[in-house]
DNA sequence: CTGGGTGTTATGAG
DNA sequence: GCTCATAACACCCA
């Protein structure tokens, strides 16, 4: 699930649930998300703080405290959950904070891919950010079209790396692609000026409306409103779509609103 | 039982 | 150094 929009809107969750609250207990059900950090630690950290303020970059959560900063990376299957403190915990309800106004912010996961950190100071968090491109919602058009343009790999490829652009995720890239109208094979750095301009300009679009969503919505209007249907269609002329996969991941696009640039 | 899934990292080859 | 493929992590579902 957590692509960008996600993880923005898990921002809010963290906003509204906990933000100004002071942590009154930390329940670690499963230290298996725990990174660098023993659930003593976390508990002995947070306990007594109030969470002060959020950000994100990319798919990076950072919750501020005053004291160390925790951050939360959601993998594939992360969540975050606002509930009371009497309300049933669930299956992957994996660590709770139990903050002031009878509120339950719970870290919810059920493959457990990444999890939580507690970087002590700013040096920390800035090393765990480090090898983090510009977050895609906030990367300027000239440093987004520098960026594809210095790569050889293909374009698909080097939206989902995060050391080029931070927050794309495999749907997101099939989406932003397919409303350009660029292959996903294509080489960035072969891509022309209005190739890379129009690509801005619709992950711009496309981030927009998916964080208002919350996720990327599988709307009939999207390309991944198709994505798993049996026999996909694309949604804008009708024909068939491929599905291929590249750098692992599955792949879907339009042969024919999606050409082949040479 | 098998393969696939909205993610990241390590590793090895070219 | 970059690019690409693969495996690993852990769990559910078809």
């Amino acid at each position: 699930m957590p692509e960008l929009p996600d993880v923005e809107g898990f921002r809010k969750v963290l906003e509204s649930c906990a933000k100004g609250r002071v942590v009154r207990r930390v329940d670690v059900r499963d230290t298996g998300v725990l990174h660098g950090v023993s659930a003593r630690r976390l508990r002995d950290a947070l306990e007594g703080r109030r969470f002060t303020g959020t950000e994100r970059h990319g798919k990076w959560l950072l919750a501020r405290t005053g004291g160390p900063t925790l951050m939360l990376h959601f993998g594939m299957t992360g969540r975050l959950v606002c509930a009371r403190p009497d309300d049933a915990v669930e299956a992957h309800d994996r660590v709770l904070f139990t903050v002031s106004g009878e509120r339950q912010l719970r870290y919810r996961d059920q493959r457990k891919l990444q999890g939580l950190w507690l970087p002590d100071d700013d040096f920390e968090v800035a090393r765990m950010l480090d090898r983090q491109g510009p977050d895609a919602m906030a990367v300027e058009r000239a440093d987004f079209e520098a960026a594809l343009s210095s790569r050889r790999g293909s374009v698909k490829t080097v939206l989902t790396d995060q050391t080029v652009l931070a927050g794309l995720g495999n749907l997101l890239a099939d989406e932003v692609l397919w409303r350009a109208r660029l292959r996903p094979g294509s080489r960035a750095g072969d891509l022309t000026e209005a190739d890379r301009r129009r690509l801005y300009t619709q992950m711009r679009r496309t981030l927009r409306s998916a964080v208002a969503a919350g996720c990327v919505p599988p709307r009939d209007s999207w390309l991944t409103g198709h994505r798993d249907d049996p026999a996909p269609t694309c949604p804008r002329c009708g024909d068939p779509l491929r599905r291929t996969r590249m750098a692992g991941r599955s792949t879907v696009w339009c042969p024919r609103c999606q050409p082949d640039g040479s």
